[in-house]
DNA sequence: CAGAGGAAAATTTTT
DNA sequence: TTTTCCTCTG
């Protein structure tokens, strides 16, 4: 049953609407039925709808969710994904007027990073060339091409930046490349630019939902802006208290431009919370109440009061690791045939805190899943056969070439591959091409040249064979031909190493399998692999979760564990350093809104950083929440049972004392 | 050109 | 402490 506003929410396709939901209010819900009200209700084809998501999790959960709804071919018709793979999927229909060839590359955060660092000055500083990555992203995402970049910059490091955008753009032309930031600021600028196309793709997609709007960056909402035309036929649905990626470009200040644009825009709100006990729902509106606020709400429920929030204190990481998992332990023992594993999560602020939980869950036999933490498609072994498969599909993909000219070894070295280089630079020509030439080659040492000539020689054997081949199929020719998988066999001593390395290879056929289900080149599903680099792993089963908080949003569990609740980590020292508490703030409350039933929070005294040992204060935002609902748990391990409550303020006294005096 | 061994850096969050 | 990168040797 749909409360009055959520109601009004899927009713209203008239015009731009604007749904500011609080956590917990059922925001996906009043998504997908609207998807269904669209379809049913006011007939409008699946195919011409889109919702538009943030991160692939929040995708493929909408997407069974709303399968629930609608019949499997409407199903199927619609769209449901994120930006980028939007963006993917435009430019893969309209390469032409992207000046894309067919089967063009898209390059990761890895690639693109790298392909930053080689154009920028050599034994450049660390923060340096992040900083000049940081205004190449932020140039991209505010739809800014070089020459408009070059002469917004004010001042000598922008310009810096600005020329090493143009080149690197230059050689992503070259490459018939596209980074993640293209994915979105070419397609705008198609349809900002081509009538022709906007009018096609406006009535391709005639009514937009987005999820998670506080998280659009400037390209993003012009995007969005530009899609639905005038009319705004959409449906924004976001919170501003759960803004958490300013860091990357997002403007959550993106709400009160939608009122700007489209002075017809019908604002409802979400207030109601369906998922969290009275006390943790008041913790995290007590928290979220320090910070600035344009549009008040008022977040309440009507659930069970629930117990007090325990905060423990340990003595370090290892301790705090251990009591978490014991706690995770003697709950889950306690209310054995009603609790499930996966209603479980610990939440950290990094993906390095992973490491002490998998050590003390294993030693308390807790079976969990990490999610986000190097997923099998950043193995090496599965990047390298997808670059095999980029650049069969686009020979000139140097950046793929790279990577797989001397892998497995081929005796091409790095003198090598520099003359290659500059041959191939002064010719116009890729790498490949550049390799097959014998002009070129005549300028190499001969057993260099041969064997760059019989590099070239497979790829080419290998593209004719891939015509006829499913990516899957491909895969394995790929590992073969190459003799990829014979040095695997050879090089690698440890039987049960080889066996995962393998493994993950059979997996990445797999994942082609189930992609290219309903056809689809291999090209295409290479392009739409590369945007899925992180985290998605199917179904972790019955299994604690742990995550950051960043890819905890959205998600609910049972029992929330909040690790590492100290200054320095929670809040970020950089960002306490640079004066952005407001997002860390809101990163906690992201955190603590997960939880319907338990939250537990905890800090340690002292921790290990590159094997020094720092000691830690409590983090600043456990004195924020309302302190009558904490439950303080001592150090002492046998206060974990039954301890008798303390006023915080007196307890947090005598912690602050006791940090000041020892370590 | 490849592998070994030692020095230096690494930890914020993601498409 | 662990991982990555660089240099040196065969």
């Amino acid at each position: 049953m749909l409360n009055p506003q959520q109601h009004a929410a899927v009713e209203y396709c008239d015009g731009p609407l604007l749904v500011l939901a609080g956590a917990g209010s059922g925001k996906t819900r009043v998504i997908t039925e609207k998807i269904s009200h669209l379809i049913s209700r006011r007939h409008l084809a699946p195919e011409k709808i889109a919702a538009i998501t943030f991160t692939n999790k929040a995708a493929k959960e909408m997407r069974e969710r709303v399968s629930k709804l609608i019949s499997d071919d409407a199903s199927k018709a619609l769209t449901v994904c994120t930006f980028h793979a939007l963006g993917l999927k435009f430019l893969q229909i309209e390469h032409d007027r992207a000046q894309l060839r067919r089967g063009f590359s898209v390059l990761d955060a890895d690639d693109s990073g790298n392909m930053i660092k080689e154009l920028s000055p050599k034994g450049i500083k660390p923060d340096v060339l992040n900083g000049i990555r940081n205004l190449v992203g932020r140039a991209k995402n505010a739809g800014l091409t070089p020459d408009e970049a070059m002469a917004a910059a004010r001042s000598p490091r922008e310009l810096e930046a600005a020329q090493i955008y143009d080149m690197y753009q230059t050689r992503l032309a070259a490459f018939n490349a596209v980074d993640f930031d293209d994915l979105i600021r070419l397609p705008l600028r198609i349809l900002e630019a081509d009538d022709e196309a906007r009018a096609i793709w406006q009535e391709r997609l005639r009514y937009l939902l987005v999820d998670e709007y506080q998280d659009t960056n400037d390209a993003q909402y012009r995007l969005l802006r530009t899609l639905t035309g005038t009319k705004g036929r959409f449906t924004c649905v976001g919170d501003d208290d759960q803004s958490i990626y300013a860091w990357r470009g997002a403007n959550p200040e993106n709400i009160d431009q939608l009122g700007k644009d489209f002075p017809q825009l019908r604002v409802i709100k979400l207030e109601q919370n369906y998922r969290c006990a009275k006390r943790i729902l008041r913790a995290a509106n007590h928290l979220i109440a320090n910070n600035p606020h344009v549009h008040e709400k008022k977040l309440w429920s009507d659930h069970a009061e629930g117990p007090p929030i325990r905060v423990l204190e340990c003595k370090d990481n290892e301790h705090e690791a251990e009591r978490v998992a014991s706690i995770a332990a003697s709950l889950h023992e306690k209310y054995k045939d009603k609790v499930r594993w996966s209603d479980f999560t610990i939440l950290y602020r990094g993906n390095f805190q992973a490491r002490a939980l998998e050590k003390a869950l294993r030693l308390a036999r807790v079976p969990y899943h990490l999610s986000g933490a190097l997923s099998f498609l950043d193995r090496a072994e599965v990047k390298d056969i997808l670059c095999y498969l980029r650049l069969l599909t686009n020979p000139t993909d140097d950046a793929a070439f790279l990577r797989v000219v001397n892998v497995p070894k081929r005796e091409i070295g790095a003198t090598t591959l520099e003359k290659l280089g500059t041959m191939a630079q002064t010719r116009n020509a890729s790498l490949l091409e550049a390799s097959r030439s014998d002009a070129v080659l005549k300028t190499i040492a001969p057993r260099s040249a041969s064997a760059l000539a019989s590099f070239s020689r497979l790829i080419d054997e290998l593209r004719s064979s891939s015509i006829h081949q499913s990516a899957a199929d491909l895969v394995e020719t790929v590992l073969d031909r190459t003799g990829y998988a014979a040095q695997i066999a050879s090089t690698i001593a440890d039987p049960t190493l080889r066996e995962r390395k393998l493994g993950n290879l059979r997996e990445l056929a797999d994942w082609f399998r189930a992609m290219g289900k309903d056809g689809g080149r291999t090209g295409d599903l290479t392009a739409q692999l590369a945007l899925l680099s992180h985290a998605d792993r199917d179904d972790p089963g019955n299994a604690l979760r742990m995550m950051t908080l960043h890819s905890a949003k959205g998600l609910e569990f049972r029992f929330v564990f909040i690790v590492g609740c100290e200054d320095g980590t929670l809040p970020h020292e950089g960002a306490i350093d640079e004066g952005r508490l407001d997002e860390e703030r809101r990163l906690m409350y992201v955190g603590i809104t997960r939880a319907k039933e338990l939250l537990t929070l905890s800090f340690s005294a002292r921790s290990r950083k590159y094997g020094e040992v720092l000691s830690n204060d409590p983090s600043r935002f456990l004195q924020e929440l309302p302190q009558d609902d904490l439950h303080w748990d001592g150090k002492d391990p046998d206060a974990d049972a039954e301890v008798t409550r303390e006023t915080a303020a007196t307890h947090m006294a005598r912690i602050k004392a006791m940090l000041a005096g020892g370590v």
